[in-house]
DNA sequence: CGACCATTTGATATGGATCAAGCGATGTGG
DNA sequence: CCACATCGCTTGATCCATATCAAATGGTCG
């Protein structure tokens, strides 16, 4: 639906803008952040201030239950946009995971200009619409076995990465454990399990590369 | 954000429109079907043709797995709307689950709409955002225990129920355990447990009574 | 009443958590 | 330049929550 979108979905995952926005889109209205590896960008109730798109780096939101617990909802990569909130207070907290900069947008303005360009409010919809459904893929995770939510993270990380078959994680173990529901040790038995069975290379605990993208595919089913 | 929707909340959720639609809002645009306990409403990887809202019953979407595993990623009651889909497939397929009246609204029409009026694409918006939300939280089961995800169940329910103590489930033991990623009989014994601890009664199996919200809290933390 | 289906209850098995130790890369101070 | 502390990751041993398998109970409809 309104797929016509000129944000959001940028030609290369890297790519940062390095000319003046385009009219007509919400990039006009937005101010560029830096934020230093594992700082906040916003706490859970904190007042919403701002939409982002990130530039360049990568942002976790996530819930910390008073045990403990950490739950990650989601890793946002270069073009990716995030902090939409239906009220006026965030229900989740965002941390760059390394340094990153980050497009930010004011609420209000992103609101006004989308009830002035029709086109513009498509967007935005079409952008929660996708974000939606990635927030339904994850959902599925609940019924998976670990090994099946390790191979679907690599897919997902893959097919969101330039070069889909050299993968660069940002995140460390526990972060991946902490969107996926594990535990770390889970997370790293299940890479050398890949590993021994061919199914990817490990130059390095953050480089992976895919090797037999079919084998994958066949424990995400 | 644009917290102004005329629709998706009614005053109470059992209640139908029994009025021609309020002009401006895509309430004006639908067409009512019934369908029967059981039945489909959508596939998964069918063309998306409606957008509905639920006037009478309940819906579930969900996915299956080769393997028979199903994962259920929402529970629809009356005032509900769903079926927002980025693509023009459906992610999910819907079923009916007990016998349902419900809205459907041509998706193009309700495009055309959202284009002309920016009071009804900011509506859609902040529904698609709530949604958004409603799938975030479920995010949340994957690091819970079965107890705590069985009590945010009921609590939930609860909360979308016109008296909120008494909870009448449409849905079976399976649906609840394919939503929250339990077997049945996990889901079976958790409520026995909230029973004989005195934070539930359970007059017959799909009427549940609350008598200590704040122990159900608890254990949802 | 009897058949059927949903739910509850019981007994056992197991996947992933937990606890604990080892290892390799990176950085720091002597 | 090297000893050594630190940090992130891997590997090993054990435990436990929930799944699985199986049977009993209860409610509904002919």
């Amino acid at each position: 639906m309104l797929t016509h979108a000129t944000i959001g979905r940028p030609t290369s995952p890297q790519d940062a803008p390095s000319a003046p926005a385009p009219a007509g889109t919400i990039d006009m209205i937005g101010a560029v952040m830096p934020f230093a590896r594992n700082t906040e960008i916003y706490g859970e109730n904190e007042r919403v201030k701002y939409l982002y798109r990130v530039l360049k780096g990568c942002v976790r939101t996530s819930k910390v239950h008073e045990d403990g617990r950490r739950q990650i909802a989601a890793f946002y990569l270069p073009g990716d946009v995030f902090g939409f909130e239906a009220g006026d207070r965030h229900t989740l907290s965002a941390e760059a995971i390394v340094d990153s900069q980050l497009l930010a947008l004011r609420r209000a303005a992103v609101a006004a200009l989308a009830a002035r360009d029709s086109s513009v409010a498509g967007q935005l919809w079409a952008m929660t619409i996708a974000e939606l459904h990635r927030a339904q893929d994850q959902i599925m995770l609940v019924v998976r076995t670990a090994q099946e939510r390790v191979a679907g993270f690599l897919l997902e990380m893959s097919r969101r990465s330039r070069d889909s078959d050299h993968i660069n994680l940002p995140m460390s173990r526990q972060d991946i454990a902490d969107y996926l529901g594990l535990t770390m040790e889970t997370v790293s038995r299940a890479l050398t399990q890949f590993k021994d069975a061919k199914a990817i290379a490990l130059p390095t605990s953050r480089h992976i590369v895919l090797r037999d993208r079919e084998a994958l595919r066949r424990l995400n089913a």
